[in-house]
DNA sequence: ACAAACCTGTCATCAAGCTGTCATAATGAT
DNA sequence: ATCATTATGACAGCTTGATGACAGGTTTGT
């Protein structure tokens, strides 16, 4: 099997750094693997859009000016794009005219610093986003109606009692976790657990699906998720 | 669907404005109203408070230094509040320290911008976090007395409880949802359905429109489904 | 290094649910 | 009363989802 999204085992938060400046590039990397990040890099537009293929990074930062396209572009890109649109983005950029700032947040940038930038203000910063984000889930945990996911220490409960689960059921479930009372298509399931360029069948969702409700039947919640006929999957109580 | 960003005309924003400097705190109202939000006003940390128990302000700006408190309190209490702690918060602030920049981001500000700050860039940001704020809200719910379908959900409530309709029956329903009180002709029905190129029978319209009665005599509505004889069918109260 | 246990992606098969059409009965309009 | 239009019940065909089995592949413990 080709894994696209690896899931380290303790769940960092994946960011990804598009900067053409090497130095900066990797300054930046250094102190957001130091602060326990999972850092990606990208020292172009394309580069960038290739990572995205693999890795759906929790947050990105961008500079404006790479060597292929406007950092602005690549907002629009992402920002089409059904699965990661939401992510957040900080543009990190030496244009200090408010202009461009406005023009930055207007576009699509949740956020604009300006070279040379503290590190500690960006940290701050993707934390401050991250924890939005994330749904104020800072702490990794994840819950639902008696259903606690610690993503951090893999481990789910249901009912205070220990559930165990292969990795991919693990990320189905935090799928639904993340999305309860959420209709989640077959393709939306696909593209977040496999990644979008994998080919997988789509009838192995359904097996995913069957596996994850045996576990769930354990503890009697396994009507927790409802097919919807010729859509999808949701979790509801 | 629709952008993510979708602006309602008739939508005001209310945004909350916590600043002691009288100069300033007009200032900004005056900026804000022009753009067209609906502006709040309090001058110290209680005044904020009080405000914030009459109004649920979609976005707050607060400054770092309060007469009674400092901003950072503020946001505090704000945050522990169950109704209110999602909304965001900018700190507007004197202190340009980088040490307070990641105080007040780490303590839960979202954003923090160091005066004398451009309101062009204030305005950019506060529209950025309210796009993504309202994103969330923007749950696509329809309703027409007493029948509630959320379509992100797929599913549809009726009094309260729950209906299940099948994949056509559901869109069936969504049209006339979003068109209530209007007449839908059968070749509208045919082209929202089934699509512009499809060769489906009229009278097909006929048998799902009456399954979809079926369905929602259970609840006693299924005569708001009129029959306009000769020319089509339309939701009613 | 080796075997046992476990995961995963696919299939083939089965059952259940939906759909589009008809034929026929109602209903409404003139 | 007659013609046009709509409501209904029945149905056969088709889709879609559930399930159990299985062959590789990987991990774990010894």
């Amino acid at each position: 099997m080709t894994t696209l999204i690896e899931e380290p085992a303790e769940m960092h938060n994946n960011i990804l750094i598009v900067e053409d400046d090497m130095a900066i590039r990797e300054m930046m990397a250094f102190s957001l693997r130091r602060e326990g990040f999972d850092t990606f890099k990208a020292a172009s537009g394309h580069e960038a859009l290739d990572q995205l293929n693999r890795v759906h990074p929790d947050l990105i930062v961008i500079d404006w000016g790479l060597p292929d396209m406007s950092g602005i572009d690549l907002i629009d890109m992402i920002r089409r794009d059904k699965v990661i649109k939401e992510v957040p983005i900080i543009m990190l950029t030496a244009r200090a005219e408010e202009a461009d700032k406005v023009k930055g947040l207007e576009r699509g940038a949740d956020d604009y610093l300006t070279k040379p930038a503290s590190m500690l203000e960006l940290m701050a910063r993707i934390r401050a986003h991250l924890r939005r984000s994330r749904g104020f889930e800072l702490t990794h945990k994840l819950e639902y109606q008696g259903i606690v996911m610690d993503a951090e220490a893999h481990e789910v409960l249901i009912d205070g009692k220990s559930l165990s689960l292969s990795l991919t059921e693990f990320k189905l479930l935090k799928l639904f976790l993340q999305n309860p009372n959420k209709l989640l298509g077959r393709e939306h399931i696909l593209n977040h657990i496999w990644g979008r360029n994998t080919f997988v069948e789509d009838r192995t969702v359904d097996v995913h699906i069957l596996r994850l409700r045996k576990a769930l039947k354990k503890h009697g919640k396994d009507k927790w998720i409802q097919t919807v006929r010729g859509v999808g999957y949701k979790l509801t109580s």
